[in-house]
DNA sequence: GAACCAAATATAAACGATTATATTCCCGCT
DNA sequence: AGCGGGAATATAATCGTTTATATTTGGTTC
């Protein structure tokens, strides 16, 4: 494509072709008002014709940007085989998808555990590799928030924080979520509903809590600790948890799970202890992926598409970046109710 | 950290620690045998005094090195809500894991198709934006195959084509899993066992089709091509096939699903039939996430835990990286056999 | 002791962009 | 005519490395 070989063009190319300076070309090109339009026409013809763009590494580092977000996974590690942060792909497809026609490209660092994700934040901050982070699963007090706002960092969570007034984020409406799925369950009949939720360091697990204990005071209904359960989003965590409550007695005759894993998990549950979804109990997901339509049964729903958030995420983190306040860049989403069954309390 | 003030340590910190020239300090840190060992131990000495680590922009300016590995992901786009393509998570996080200790970091390309998985190519190609790439989803003749191999750009597939012969790849052995499966059924009285496919298109389809056809008539059994389905491996595709197949005149007693998606929803199929599991027919699933432990019932499985090719994709593409020859880098992994239901024909 | 050599180190030139500073040009003003 | 000043462009320094080339050092050899 270039006239004169095989070799990428460089600035200098278009130098060569136009007889301007360096500093002349890379103003046009970047549209400075300096740079009269006659000349950044003929400047933008000219890279046009050699098909040029600008090496990154030069001007990364003439001016420090990376052009990097730095996406932190809480990995699924090779020797956990459940079924867990599987929703991870389609939030790095959103995230990136927000990206797409600039610079900026997802760098993907794989954690461990929160003191890892700390480390590797700590490193990203102090070598500059990225312009900006995004990590999930927050905690009220969560040392994440802390590191990057003392270091000026531009950062988004997926979820809150107890600093979230001075931070961007995007979360799911918990406290919506649990309002309306007990609001609805307790209009159905049911009395003694279960909470299956995430471990209990997580941000969100808590406002479910809170919500859930407070929803039920509202409505009169007793709150006992042992219909609420707390752990990793597994199948086998919904499973275990539905054989645990089923035994009480006085069991729950319905479960609200964080997951669709957890939901699954819980079905399998049921039929492990012969019980009939519907008959017996009824199981309530809130997810982001949708799968419950085909389990047997099918079960109701809160979803939030995990691409809704996920392209808010690439959007609010390119303009943190850019300096915007995080107060313009705060967002909970509330999912939709999907009714695949009735829920009704039979017996 | 550093004596003068808290700007970051460079080259020249070093300098001006040690006395030396730029030249020796930048050689002796990559262990250059030019320089005299003692002077080596007093420039590590001072590097790890200030904590200094190169910065990677000047590297790449010098060197060309990106040291970026591109993995395309062909996304699970906005529009598109149905349970696929959660096996990315796993295989980046596997990936990633593989690079942890070298300056390596995957960065992410999410493309919407084949036609743009080239073009995305073609660009890293020409821009130089990664020194490596993972792809998969691969197809016999496939073009982005050719494209990486023109470009002599290293890169690592997950699937074959039919050039496999000449560039690094990573696979299940479809053809030992539908081999051992269909062996399987048809020694537990199975006559009639349907192939739950992906898109004909690709590599791994095309590879158990092939097996398919060979075991049957090894076995003397007539090939049905009503017996064969290919789509999108979601649960949506699973049910739609079985509810088609169930309403043969003579319907298969066994479906082979290519993943978990569509075992899933075959099972809602099943239900949506009226059939039961382990009388009716039976499903065998082959994937890599190990969720059918948690359906009702739960479903044997050949199961091949993903992390596994994730890793090994990792490793190959350092070494692909580092000039090492295609033949060496080439693996195909048998799946563990899981038996979680009986799936003798009954009737 | 001069000449030579290898080993170790230093100097300086890249890599490709951005940007502070300098120069040129043209115009209007006194 | 001379000068000041703004607009447009050019020059050159710079970011932090790597590396080709030059220089120094010290030891051998004759």
């Amino acid at each position: 494509m270039t006239p004169g070989g095989g070799e990428r063009p460089t600035i200098k190319t278009i130098c060569a072709m136009t007889g301007l300076s360096t500093a002349t070309v890379s103003k046009a090109l970047r549209g400075s008002p300096e740079v009269r339009p006659e000349t950044r026409r003929i400047v933008e013809a000219a890279a046009e014709k050699v098909g040029y763009s600008a090496n990154l590494h030069g001007v990364q580092l003439r001016t420090g940007k990376t052009y990097q977000v730095a996406v932190l996974m809480t990995a699924p590690t090779s020797d956990q085989t459940e079924w867990e942060g599987v929703e991870y792909a389609q939030l790095l497809s959103g995230i990136s998808q927000a990206m797409e026609h600039t610079r900026y490209r997802v760098a993907l660092y794989p954690v461990r555990d929160h003191a890892e994700a700390q480390e590797t934040l700590r490193q990203i901050v102090r070598n500059r590799r990225a312009d900006g982070a995004i990590f999930s699963g927050t905690r009220p007090d969560d040392g994440r928030v802390r590191i990057l706002q003392e270091a000026g960092f531009p950062f988004v969570t997926y979820g809150t924080t107890s600093a979230r007034a001075a931070h961007a984020f995007v979360d799911a409406d918990n406290e919506g979520i649990i309002r309306a799925a007990l609001t609805r369950l307790i209009g159905r009949g049911h009395r003694r509903i279960a909470l299956l939720n995430p471990p209990a360091f997580l941000s969100y697990g808590q406002t479910r809590l809170e919500t859930y204990r407070q929803v039920l005071a509202e409505n009169g209904l007793p709150f006992d600790p042992r219909l609420v359960a707390h752990g990793r989003l597994t199948p086998g965590y919904g499973r275990a948890q539905v054989m645990i409550m089923h035994s009480l007695p006085d069991a729950p005759t319905a479960y609200v799970c964080a997951n669709e894993a957890a939901a699954l998990g819980a079905l399998a549950g049921f039929a492990d202890c012969g019980m009939v979804h519907g008959r017996d109990a009824v199981i309530n997901a809130t997810d982001d992926l949708n799968v419950s339509a085909y389990f047997t049964p099918p079960l109701t729903t809160f979803y939030l598409p995990i691409t809704r958030p996920a392209e808010l995420l690439g959007r609010y983190i390119l303009r943190a970046i850019e300096g915007e306040p995080p107060a313009n860049l705060q967002t909970l989403l509330m999912p939709d109710l999907i009714e695949r069954s009735d829920d009704r309390l039979r017996s």
